[in-house]
DNA sequence: ACATTTGAAACTGTCGACAGTCGTCAATCG
DNA sequence: CGATTGACGACTGTCGACAGTTTCAAATGT
C-alpha cells in the first residue's frame, strides 16, 4: 500500500474525522485478517503508512479497544484482541442474554409495522444466502437481529449489542465461513417470526436460545478445528 | 482549586498514567455534580487547571464517553452526559437483563464459597447502611451485584456490567440520596441469597426481577421529583 | 426595536518533537 | 558454557504550537 494514500487521492476533501477513518481502516483490516490475532500495532508506523500523524491513531486505537477489537498494554502499545473458545462462548451467551431480553420486551409491542420490517429483511437475506459474498450475510444478519433489539425499544440495549457486535464480526471472522446454510438460516429466522406472531413469551424464548445456541455452537466448533 | 496540583504534591513520583489520573478525576466530578448535566468542558480549561497537556484530557474524555458519562459533538467538544427518566429506565431494564441471567447461570454453579463471599458482603451492607455516607453505601452495593456477575462466570458479562456500572452510579448521584432504607437493603439482599440457596430458578427470576424493580423505581420517582 | 452581519475570541483537530521506558542483543564475568 | 549487565534502538507518553472552525456579541442596517 501507498504511504499517503490508504484513504485515497489526498486532494479529496475529507470531511470525516480522521479518528473515524483510522478507525475504519483498522477495524476492517482486523476484520479481515490482515492484521493477524495478537499482533503488536506500532503508532508510528501506522501513522507514517496512513499519512497522518499519531493523534489520531492513538484515538482511534482507544475507541477499537473500548469496542473490544484491540487490547492496550501500558507503555508497551496495543494488540489486535486474541479470542480463545472460553472468551468466545461468554461473548455468544452474552448475546443470547441480550436478545432474550430483547425477544421478551419486543412480543409485548409487536405490531404489524414491525413485523413486515422483519419479514422484509429475511426475504432479503434469502435473495443474499443464495448469491452473495460470506460478509455480506453475515452483516445481513447482523441487521436483522439489531433491528430485532432496536424494535424492543430499549436504546441502552441496543447500545450494548452494538458493543459485542465488533466482538462477533471477529469471532465469525475467525473461523472463515457463514455461520450455516442457506435453508437453515431462512428457516430459523422464519421461527423467529412465527414465535413472535404467536405471541408467546415462553415460544419466543425458545427460538431465539435455539437460533443462538445453534450458532454458538457453529463457530466454537470452527474455532476448535482451526485452533 | 490551585492549578498544577489538583494531583497532589508534584514530587511524588506519578507512577500510573495522566491518562487514568485525568479520567478518575472528571468521574469524580461528574459523580459528585460538580460539572452540571450537559454542561460543556474546555479541554484547554481543563488542562490548565489541572497542570497536564490536552492530550491525557482528550483521551481520558475518550474513555468516559465510552462509559457513558460524556457525550461528544464534532468539533464541539464533551458535554457532561444528561439522562432523563427514559434513559435512565432503559438503563435499568438493561441492568435486570444481565442480572437475571447472572443469577440463573450463577444458580447451576452455587457452592459454599461463593455463598460465604456474599453472605460477608451483605453483613458489611447491613454495617454500612447504619453509619456510613451514602456514596459508601452505594459503592458496597454494587460491589454486591458485580460480585453476583463475576461468580457468574461470564468475563463479557461483567464487562456489560461494570460499562453500565458508570452510569448507575451517575442517575443514583443525580437523586441525591441512597436508594432505599437500611433495614429494606437488607432484607432484600438476604432474599436473593435464600434464592440462591434454594436452587430454584424461578425463585431466583422473581428475587431479582423484584430486587432491581425496586431500585428502578425508587431511582425514577427520585428523577421525577427533582426534574 | 429587531433582524442581520461581521469580527474577534476561544476552541477543537491535527501535527511534529522531546523525554523516559522497555525490549533486544552483544559483550563480559563467573 | 551459562548468566548477568550494559548499551543501543524503538516505542510510548506527553507536550506545545498552528490552522480551521465554531461561538458569541457588538455593530450595522431596516
Amino acid at each position: 500500500m501507498t504511504p499517503s494514500s490508504a484513504f485515497g487521492s489526498g486532494a479529496i476533501i475529507q470531511q470525516r474525522n480522521l479518528v473515524e477513518q483510522v478507525a475504519d481502516y483498522l477495524t476492517q483490516a482486523i476484520i479481515s485478517q490482515r492484521y493477524a490475532p495478537g499482533e503488536r500495532l506500532s503508532e508510528v508506523q501506522l501513522a507514517r503508512d496512513l499519512g497522518v500523524s499519531r493523534a489520531p491513531v492513538r484515538e482511534a486505537a482507544r475507541l477499537l479497544e473500548s469496542r473490544g477489537l484491540l487490547v492496550s498494554q501500558p507503555r508497551r502499545g496495543f494488540f489486535v484482541r486474541a479470542l480463545d473458545a472460553s472468551e468466545l462462548i461468554d461473548v455468544f451467551d452474552l448475546r443470547l442474554c441480550l436478545e432474550r431480553h430483547a425477544m421478551a420486551r419486543l412480543v409485548e409491542s409487536y405490531d404489524a409495522q414491525k413485523e413486515q420490517a422483519l419479514r422484509r429483511q429475511v426475504e432479503l437475506m434469502c435473495e443474499v444466502a443464495l448469491q452473495d459474498s460470506d460478509s455480506r450475510k453475515i452483516e445481513e444478519d447482523l441487521v436483522f437481529h439489531r433491528m430485532l433489539i432496536d424494535f424492543s425499544g430499549n436504546r441502552r440495549l441496543l447500545k450494548a449489542f452494538d458493543d459485542i457486535t465488533h466482538e462477533l464480526r471477529l469471532c465469525i471472522a475467525l473461523i472463515g465461513k457463514t455461520h450455516a446454510e442457506p435453508d437453515t438460516i431462512a428457516t430459523c429466522h422464519w421461527e423467529l417470526l412465527d414465535a413472535l406472531a404467536s405471541g408467546d413469551p415462553r415460544r419466543c424464548h425458545e427460538a431465539i436460545d435455539y437460533h443462538i445456541g445453534v450458532a454458538r455452537d457453529y463457530v466454537v466448533k470452527g474455532i476448535g478445528e482451526s485452533a
